[in-house]
RNA sequence: CGGGACGUAGCUCAGCUUGGUAGAGCGCUUGCUUUGGGAGCAAGAAGUCGCAGGUUCAAAUCCUGUCGUCCCGACCA
């Protein structure tokens, strides 16, 4: 929930689950609704998400938040070809000369670009940049590729790291070094061009709320918030239990600006030599955060069960000399391996409720028990992560032939429920603001996502953010009627805007 | 980049004010007993006190610098 005492919530709902008050408290992370910055980061770390590195900024992602990393990956890119589009690789070093054909672009990511400026001993002729993202590298590369319009539109992603030279970090919310994906496409006409820009926005905000059960509020940026060199940017945008927004992926129609900079012809139908006009869009390590944020409790992480490394972790308990509960507990997750689910069997010599603490702080969805008496009574003990401790259906007993079919609907289930909970939260935390006072007051406190009429002026929002510190996150075609005022100046407004403070 | 705080065993921290042989709990190792919500007993291992200078007979402790982390702000696709 809000930092105590801080955020401004007025139609504030059990809507985060509390821990349960059977549950002790956890030794290794503050509780989440005492202090969600300090939760943030002893979760990351105790969960085994991250470790932080010797390198300033830049954190080691364990295996369990690789496995986190693999399956966003594995999800977003069926997605990818699934709307055409193939995966390559480009150079992690590019010119100086290539990065600063745009102006915009170059301008933009000054401040943040890293430099590579010897090898060995020698001085470069010319210093390389680490990419802080490909838009100059592919652009100079599909120059080269595209002739005609018979070879558009080029559809190509690659999954990678950047580097942007930051200057506070925390994990996955802002690194240094961060894994992303970027996509990268040219097409032959402005239309086709935004036709993409779009549909890959809808990619994203569908995987959020399918497979991250995040919700999220897509729409465009602000001009102030667009990417430099970007004709218009899109993005989606969730809403953190602190009442800040987290921008979860962009997608930029780059309009020719780009195939102006870098040369992108082609030879149209007409036989006029034309730019081309070229797209990208990208979602980062940043998403993990949003999840993590979004659906964690005051026991520790709750990932939602397309994400989990591990779907289901089996705990066998052993009484006296009856190991059958170990032998039990490998057979039964070997079948729902082969059958294709993520499963453990946590046979450590740690006492099961250890072990329960342990796995629900990793946010494992769905616990499994195996005890004598479930192996007498030939079912086991399913447990959910998304429900309370004693909350009615959180604990099943399931017949071990059944054990696939129930864990697979209990899975669907802990998804469903972990998205509506969030639902809820982005729903009662998004407010409308009629007048300039309330919008003020709203945007101070953090309530939320603040909906207004807007004029789309840059100094209108220049002011709001020197006043409150929020900004536009996103906007979407006027909902209210022509004529309507501008909530923040008063100006006619020209779109409906959601203002929030922002990560 | 500005303001604030912190850095001592794997983790959480005490010790620093007032300089004098490095501490606790948890964890770890071994053994035995345990195991349906963070087990018990016994024995044991484990720290260049972030790093570098300085002051001093003597520095975890005082001073300077530096690196890193956290919080608040600025900045940030």
């Amino acid at each position: 929930m809000e930092e105590a005492g801080r955020a401004f919530s007025p139609n504030r709902g059990p809507v985060m689950s509390q821990s349960a008050p059977l549950s002790p408290p956890l030794k290794e992370i503050p509780p989440k609704s005492a202090d969600l910055s300090a939760w943030y980061t002893a979760v990351t770390l105790k969960a085994e998400l991250i470790s932080y590195s010797p390198v300033r900024g830049c954190v080691v992602l364990r295996p369990y938040g690789f496995g986190m990393w693999e399956n966003l990956q594995k999800h977003l890119d069926e997605r990818f070809k699934a709307t055409g589009h193939e995966n390559a690789y480009f150079p992690l070093l590019i010119p100086e000369s290539l990065l600063v054909k745009e102006a915009e672009h170059v301008e933009g990511f000054a401040p943040e670009v890293a430099w590579v400026t010897h090898g060995g001993a020698e001085r470069l002729a010319e210093r390389l940049a680490i990419r802080p993202t490909s838009e100059a590298m592919i652009g100079t590369m599909y120059a080269q590729w595209i002739e005609s319009y018979r070879d558009l539109p080029v559809l190509i992603n690659q999954w990678v790291n950047v580097v942007r030279w930051e200057k506070a970090t925390r994990p996955f919310l802002r690194t240094m070094e961060f894994l992303w994906q970027e996509g990268h496409t040219a097409h032959a006409s402005a239309r086709e061009a935004r036709e993409e820009t779009l549909r890959m926005l809808e990619v994203y905000r569908e995987f959020a709320e399918n497979v991250a059960a995040v919700p999220v509020y897509a729409g465009a940026k602000s001009a102030s918030e667009r990417f430099p060199g970007a004709v218009e940017t899109f993005s989606i945008e969730a809403l953190m239990p602190d009442g800040k927004a987290l921008q979860s992926a962009t997608s930029h129609d780059l309009g020719q600006n780009f195939a102006k900079a870098y040369g992108i012809t082609f030879a149209d139908a007409d036989g006029q030599i034309k730019h081309a006009y070229t797209t990208s869009w990208g979602m980062s390590w940043r998403m993990l955060g949003a999840v993590i944020m979004t659906h964690g409790d005051d026991r520790g992480l709750r990932i939602p069960p397309k994400l989990a490394p591990v779907e289901a972790v089996f705990v066998p308990i052993v009484k006296g000399e009856r190991r059958d509960t170990v032998a039990k507990a490998h057979e039964l997750a070997d079948g729902l391996r082969a059958a294709g689910l993520r499963v453990r069997v946590d046979d450590r010599d740690q006492s099961p409720g250890w072990k329960f603490t342990e796995w629900e702080m990793r946010g494992v969805p769905l616990r499994v028990e195996i005890g004598p008496k479930d192996i007498e009574a030939g079912a086991a003990v399913v447990v959910r992560r998304d429900m309370r401790k004693g909350e009615d259906g959180s604990r099943t007993v399931v017949a071990f032939d059944r054990l696939e079919g129930a864990i697979r609907e209990l899975l669907e289930a802990v998804g469903a429920s972990l998205y509506r909970q969030a639902r809820a939260f982005l729903e009662s935390h998004t407010l409308r603001a009629r007048d300039r006072e309330t919008l003020v007051e709203y945007c101070t406190s953090r309530a939320g996502m603040i909906d207004i009429p807007w004029c789309g002026r840059d100094e209108c929002e220049a002011r709001v953010k020197g006043q409150t510190g929020a900004t536009t996150r996103n906007t979407r075609a006027l909902e209210e009627p022509p004529g309507t005022h501008c909530v923040a100046c008063g100006e006619p407004a020209k779109v409906s805007a959601y203002f929030a403070q922002s990560y």
